[in-house]
DNA sequence: TTGAAAGCGATACCAA
DNA sequence: TTGGTATCGCTTTCAA
């Protein structure tokens, strides 16, 4: 495998030169950098990723720390950061982190230590925690939050329009003649939790018959088996909705789930739709009305922003649009 | 961040000597290692490893490939992987790999070069290509396949006993009274399709009245998809199966969904079993009954294998065993 | 059993 | 705009 010494040779050039064509420098005269670029090609030039990271003490790695298993978002950011990553020539240094473990502190420590990772971009829901910001301003890390609790100094963010989404899909339902539409919301301390049932709310507001009713509103905490309770008691009420829009899908997929064990129908009892378009959505049945979320678009604008040397481009905070994904788990409202 | 010299001095030896305790190296004092040992965890020593994969030449990482990202399957391994590879140590550099996309060697290619893996662990269904393995051969890079289609010359093979497994979750529905039970095999290539069907087949020899009825077993390709098509033959034919068995978790789920279009319900009127347990399994409606693959045990059979430098232990082709999981899928045949 | 010195393939400082 | 040379932190060869 050709090193730098080969294509500077084979360029006629010393091997700082050619150390300047790849790192984009600019005091090189067009003309040589082309005569550079023509060597490298013709060799079939990689780098040492080892000798720049080695020499240069900067890791070529963004870190991505996922936690469980089961959750085809975090799997659907994985795959979206493995391709932005790689259009920038820079890899993805995935570790597992278990938000539930005491010793989560020496999980981070080691997972850095192992990594020397100086960039990291963090999801849902470990991108919440403060004290995982704490420890990595601490240890000098910089990261961008993707869709995060809250905002953190000095780290941008990345979100969608979680309000605007939440009361679009509402006003889906609502034009379906739905006006008892119960809410499952995530994570309390999570801001998407506040927004979309902001967005739901507002949807509601002024729609004669669809006044908001506090006790069709329950927290999932964004978890299946947390949803499955309040799904089984929202639809257990002599007076039910006839539509529930879970905060994110794998609660709607609990809805079903309950849906199914009671005997109602999705959606000709009940409409349901979810929130985030992960692999589930179209897998179950009936394929689920949901918001799609802009998982490649937001991993690519965070990855850019660790990457880029001229960070003060653009703006800190970006919003990114959404799509809604319409498809057959909503049905007019029955009559009663 | 203390590098080998701090260490060197603090144990009072060279830097060859830590580097012999770090490398496992058996010619050193028990005591000079203690010592060694002891400066490393008071200093919270980590070696760069980029320091490291430079002078030595090997990498310290293990490669895997992923295709389609809405795999729970993949998914799985992923994340077996990453536990795998930290505790021995080791980076996984996870690929993108587009099997359908004409330029796929120079995606292998590519990521070889950037990433320079030596080892490689091959899940399905990429792990089937031979041209893939020819490519890996041809550059020296060693791999373990992961319930390979067929046996490749000089790579260890990991599986699980398919056959076994699909015979007894056959047996269960028969033992539930079924007699006419459908099979939707996978993609033909591949080893464990056929070890699925002639489980399946071993399982209805000799139960009278449940002789193997050709038209009943259809091709589905492990696709969801594909599956969708097969499962809908299947099951508006006037004789249509009591159960079904399918070749993995996500053909099921199509069996689901056509079984709800067609207004039947799952398992009063067909019975539905799968093959994986993906996390999908127990999230839809009704939880499915499937054989779990020892994602982890195999995972961590092939880093073991890769990384071991007696590598001569153990035989080439392992078999790990799987646990069936009954949920609620299944029932009794109804009466005709 | 241990150590001295060379060198992996880049980057960075300082000169020209 | 370009080049020489020291250097990053470790492993390897050779010698003691």
């Amino acid at each position: 495998m050709a090193n730098i010494f080969d294509v500077a040779k084979r360029a006629g050039v010393s091997i700082k030169t050619v150390s300047r064509v790849m790192n984009d420098q600019s005091a090189v005269r067009a003309a040589t950098r082309e005569r550079v670029l023509k060597a490298m090609k013709e060799l079939d030039y990689n780098p040492s990723h080892a000798a720049r990271e080695l020499r240069s003490g900067r890791s070529r790695s963004i870190g991505m720390l996922f936690g469980d298993p089961s959750s085809g978002f975090q799997s659907r950011f994985h795959h979206a950061a493995l391709q932005a990553c790689d259009e920038v020539g820079y890899f993805l240094a995935a570790g597992l982190f278990d938000e539930r473990a005491d010793d989560w502190d020496k999980q981070l420590s080691a997972f850095l230590a192992r990594t020397r990772v100086k960039n990291m971009i963090l999801v849902p829901p470990l991108c919440g925690s403060t004290v995982l910001h704490d420890q990595l301003i601490e240890r000098g890390v910089s990261f961008v939050l993707i869709s995060p609790t809250q905002p953190v100094d000095g780290a941008p963010s990345i979100s969608m329009d979680d309000f605007t989404a939440a009361k679009e899909i509402t006003s889906h339902l609502l034009e379906l003649g739905h006006r008892r539409i119960g809410h499952i919301s995530g994570d309390a301390e999570h801001i998407a939790t506040k927004r979309r049932r902001e967005g739901y709310e507002a949807a509601l507001a002024g729609v004669s018959g669809a006044e908001i009713d506090e006790s069709l509103i329950q927290p999932g905490g964004f978890s299946f088996d947390e949803a499955l309770d309040v799904a089984e008691a929202m639809l257990s009420r002599p007076d039910r909705p006839t539509a529930i829009f879970a905060s994110n899908d794998e609660m709607a997929a609990a809805v079903y789930f309950v849906a199914n064990r009671l005997d109602l129908r999705v959606p000709e009892d009940v409409s349901v739709v979810g929130f985030d378009d992960i692999p589930l959505a179209r897998t179950i049945w009936p394929p689920l009305t949901t918001v799609a979320q802009p998982y490649e678009a937001m991993t690519h604008e965070a990855v850019r922003k660790l990457t880029r040397s001229d960070a003060t481009s653009g703006p800190d905070d970006v919003t990114l649009g959404y799509e809604l994904k319409i498809r057959q788990s909503t049905a007019p409202a029955p009559k009663r």
